[in-house]
DNA sequence: AAAATAGATTAAAATGATTCTAAACTGTTG
DNA sequence: CAACAGTTTAGAATCATTTTAATCTATTTT
């Protein structure tokens, strides 16, 4: 359990003021034990559940997108109907349930260590991220 | 070169008409040598590009989700803004150049076997891939 | 080879996610 | 507390994509 003393220092820190609709979004994204990927959709979702004000669409945009630009949140490219986001903004991997239209965070240690053997001249590798699709299992 | 009676025949074989859209779009997708990764509106342009008659939006739309289908392109996501297609449908990885906003396919020899030990009841593997970002070299 | 029909194309309208706008509001600084 | 810069907001605008319903065309039937 964080206090939101504490996201207000966070925030100021980063330059951002500690406004209400910035509180409130910290709490519901930051304030649990694992990992949070959500849609723009499932974060407004969980704000109506979670309070009884409620904050406009395009706050709840802003907001997410101060946040990625500060690094306090991660996009995650699975499909281009709707972008995803991580609360773990580490380089890490991910499975991606397809029935179930879920992200998974795995661990470093879950994966092979991964090489690669071929570069681009004046171009440096800036992350290495793999996906791994999981389907149901039938049979 | 492939003849556009090879594309009719593909056509035909995979249960879709070969109207004379669909052709074109075959022509521009697949006679090339290389893997041809692009948006919806580069296609677009490119058939502008190629003949004096042009297609609907909704048509390509229509097509390349055909093709999609019937396996002979492979949507990769990369980012949520716009779909990206690849002509090269098999499983495989890729480096993204963030600079120029393109996509370029990985040999599998280029990258080193990917295991995975972690695995969920019920659940099955469908596919591993591996995105590579590329940056400028700055130094 | 004409008629029938199932599938395809089309322009335009509709949708849905996201961004922009401009006015009202609120933290911060002096 | 006044002034200012940064935020929020509803609603309009935008952009990619999908739907609609009318027209057209490849294939099948006769």
């Amino acid at each position: 359990m964080t206090s939101s003393v504490e996201y207000i220092n966070k925030l100021r820190n980063s330059g951002l003021r500690p406004t209400k609709q910035r509180i409130k979004i910290c709490e519901v994204l930051f304030n649990r034990e694992t990992t949070f990927h959500f849609t723009i959709n499932d974060l407004v979702k969980k704000i109506e559940n979670e309070s009884n004000e409620k904050i406009s669409l395009a706050t709840v945009y802003n907001t997410v997108h101060a946040f990625e630009k500060k690094g306090y949140l991660k996009e995650i490219p699975i499909d281009s109907n709707q972008s995803y986001f991580d609360t773990n903004t580490s380089d890490h991997h991910h499975f991606f349930d397809i029935s179930e239209n879920k992200l998974i965070d795995l661990d470093d240690k879950d994966v092979s260590p991964i090489q690669i053997q071929k570069s681009l001249p004046g171009k440096k590798i800036k992350s290495i991220e793999v996906l791994v699709k999981l389907d149901t299992d039938n049979q």
